[in-house]
DNA sequence: CGGAAGATTGATAACTCTCAAAAATAGTGG
DNA sequence: CCACTATTTTTGAGAGTTATCAATCTTCCG
């Protein structure tokens, strides 16, 4: 029962002012391990997603999966540390030969220019692998990094291709995934083409509140870690930092979000979303409708 | 040899001051009809793109093709037809139940916002299939239309998936296609985030002159049909129509460009890679290095 | 020829960047 | 727990870039 009691005090946590750790990986390195042969009856979907770990969370809501199926996937969470922040996992230009799977914290995609321009990608939030493009060329066109400390696991390149071959629903369930990536990136494409950084900084605050929800990583009172600098957001949606400084502030005078110290809380997802112009609907789009 | 007469004709016409066809799709429609079956031995590229299509091309320069791969491949081009300027190939949303292969001319891919804000999110040149994600999820995130008359192959998913399926290289052929589509994506993610007008427009210019060139549609002595208007420009890297013409004029009064009644000539494309920051190496990287 | 679409121009407003400095916060070791 | 440093956030002023709007000119096409 420990770790129901893990658990239980995580969600009791979320609603006291100050979450240190949900997106660290303290909470969840027992879980990754103790859980990894559970193997449970089908309970809620948010209970599943603390016990099973994100992998098979995110995976449930593409296609149905056996209990083989889940073994399977927690069998590529098995072998899992703690990375630090900035820590590289990913490099442009080189062959990992393996997967990454992130279990808890959060990790970004990025290429630098020569000219020092950095250029943020994409968030990998529990759950997301990188890269199943591996699967096709081990090959890596852009880097990617750690932002917080988080617990990451990572599994032979040539044994995940095997295992994943004999599970039509594993390979279904992972297609799909890869899928869901191109399309946020295109609607990142949509985003960054915008002309205004309030649109611009409003759908990607959406966009990370939807992922992180679907994950679990957002308390009942609506405070989420978000330890997205304001470098990083400037470096992200193609602005400078002093412009995303302000827009923030404007956005937190019309009482529309609460951002303090990394965390995150969206008073007004309605005014938000309309801002943004969000139609969270590509982020649910590849969902199993039942 | 009336083929190779229409070949010759084609490159003849290619260096007098202006190409009025070679976009528009009355020069290939033989071509790709005549030859289909034509199973030549292997000849230097620039042969090979002219008598198999642009698809056999695109694929070789993936992987190696035997002669019956090569044939499935013009199987799936052989029901081609014309398509006006802005038909509508895919509709947001829909489930074409086929794939798209462009055989001469362009397309593109965009999102509409209800804001009237319309995205541009990449062009197909020929030999670029759409849409290679209908074999993992047969429904459309965003739309795809003709920008010139263009010929177009029509191929019914089923089928495509199951013959696909019998042959490993044509299966990691379109593995790298698609795998090529999402790195040129991640390149326009990085390119609309800069801050420039200049680099962004240039960086774009670059991209096109490099893809055009590697199906051999632009002729000797530079120049290359270009049908992609200002308000386009501007959808595609986030700009104004007004702003797009005045960096135009710029890039022209340096001497970078000509541009002229659809069709550009690029003159310094040093500079024009320099002031882009343009590594054309993403566009290559999956090649065979054979 | 005549209308439609596309390109160009000018003036002005709005937005975003740059640079530099100060304030607040986080992280570290004593 | 405090002191100290590094990082991050905030502020201000001014310059530079881009958007907006409306009009004119050019090209395209039937």
């Amino acid at each position: 029962m420990l770790r129901y009691l893990g658990l239980t005090s995580l969600h009791v946590a979320s609603s006291a002012p100050r979450i240190s750790a949900s997106f660290a990986d303290c909470d969840d390195i027992r879980l990754a391990d103790d859980h990894a042969n559970a193997g449970n009856a089908d309970g809620d979907y948010r209970h599943d997603s603390s016990i099973r770990g994100p992998l098979v969370t995110k995976l449930k809501s593409f296609v149905k999966l056996d209990v083989n199926e889940v073994e399977m996937l927690e069998g590529f969470c098995r072998n899992s540390r703690s990375y630090e922040v900035n820590h590289n996992l990913i490099q442009e230009g080189s062959n990992p030969g393996c997967i990454f799977i992130v279990l808890s914290g959060l990790a970004y995609r990025f290429k630098l220019q020569p000219d020092g321009h950095r250029q943020i990608l994409g968030y990998l939030v529990p759950g997301d692998i990188c890269d199943l493009s591996f699967t096709i060329l081990d090959w890596a066109d852009h880097n990617v990094s750690v932002l917080v400390p988080s617990r990451i696991a990572k599994f032979p390149l040539r044994k995940f291709i095997d295992s994943v071959a004999t599970s039509v629903n594993v390979t279904r369930g992972l297609q799909l995934a890869a899928h869901l990536d191109t399309v946020i990136m295109r609607e990142w494409l949509l985003n960054t083409g915008q002309s205004k950084a309030e649109q611009k900084l409003s759908h990607f605050l959406c966009e990370m509140a939807t992922r992180l929800k679907k994950v679990g990583k957002i308390s009942e009172d609506g405070w989420f870690d978000f330890p997205v600098n304001q470098v990083m957001l400037a470096d992200t949606i193609g602005l400078t930092a002093v412009h995303i400084n302000r827009t923030l502030q404007r956005l937190r005078r019309d009482g529309v979000i609460l951002l303090d110290r990394r965390r995150l809380n969206i008073l007004d997802m309605r005014r938000l979303r309309a801002t943004a112009n969000f139609e969270g609907r590509y982020l649910n789009s590849l969902d199993l409708v039942s």
